[in-house]
DNA sequence: CGTATGCGCAACCAAAGGTTGCCTGTTGCT
DNA sequence: AGCAACAGGCAACCTTTGGTTGCGCATACG
């Protein structure tokens, strides 16, 4: 039952900073190291790494344009991480209730018996 | 519209390792650093450390029995994080269709023009 | 044509994940 | 009661990752 996820993916989009520059990028339609920096609360080469890592994951690819390189998401590849989000939450999701109703049952049996 | 995140309940769940103990605890019900060890690719102590990761985000708590601590998974915080990711999920998700509607209808008006 | 700007590279630092080694406390078996 | 076995916590250490500053190079632009 266990959900195979791709954990370059998931861990591309763990961080909190890198889910951020998601957020601009998708936005804005795209942006490049400098553009970004200035909206996040890190300078621009903490942004290229994580544009460097979002690239080797798949989930953005750049466009060189003179001296600029603009980013842009990978939609094909972020609609995969996604997906392997929301199906990792209705597993869980899934085996919260399951054990909600264990737990219930458990309860039921333990009071059709008399006291110890 | 950007989702607000507990950053510290993601990154508790970004960790690949770490998902994998949450499973391994919602299927036993619980288990110590040592049982838990057994079934992954780390140390004991590897596992504690995550375990008090966890149980900092409010995940996971002990209860000592003995000389073992037994931890469980706290299934409302388990919840909250559960819905958070499927939260973060959706508003992906309907951000992707948006800019697909957007870029269709660019794609409309460029067939509508003559040629350049 | 020179200056401003965008980017990549290197050195360096702190935090996180992982390991080994050791010590303490509980258990359980003679 | 006493001792071996076992679970767990602590400390030292290593490596990776996220972050910074400083620098050099190339491209754009007045």
């Amino acid at each position: 039952m266990s959900v195979i996820v791709d954990d370059e993916l998931w861990s591309a989009v763990g961080d909190p900073i890198r889910r951020r520059m998601l957020d601009l990028l998708l936005t804005d339609g795209g942006g490049t190291a400098t553009t970004l920096s200035e909206r996040l609360p890190v300078t621009r080469q903490a942004v290229a790494k994580h544009l460097g890592v979002l690239d080797r994951a798949g989930l953005v690819h750049a466009t060189p344009s003179g001296r600029e390189r603009i980013y842009a998401v990978d939609e094909a590849q972020f609609a995969r991480a996604v997906a392997q989000l929301s199906s990792v939450g209705a597993a869980w999701d899934a085996r919260l209730r399951r054990i909600k109703r264990i737990a219930e049952a458990i309860q039921l049996s333990r009071d059709s018996r008399p006291e110890t």
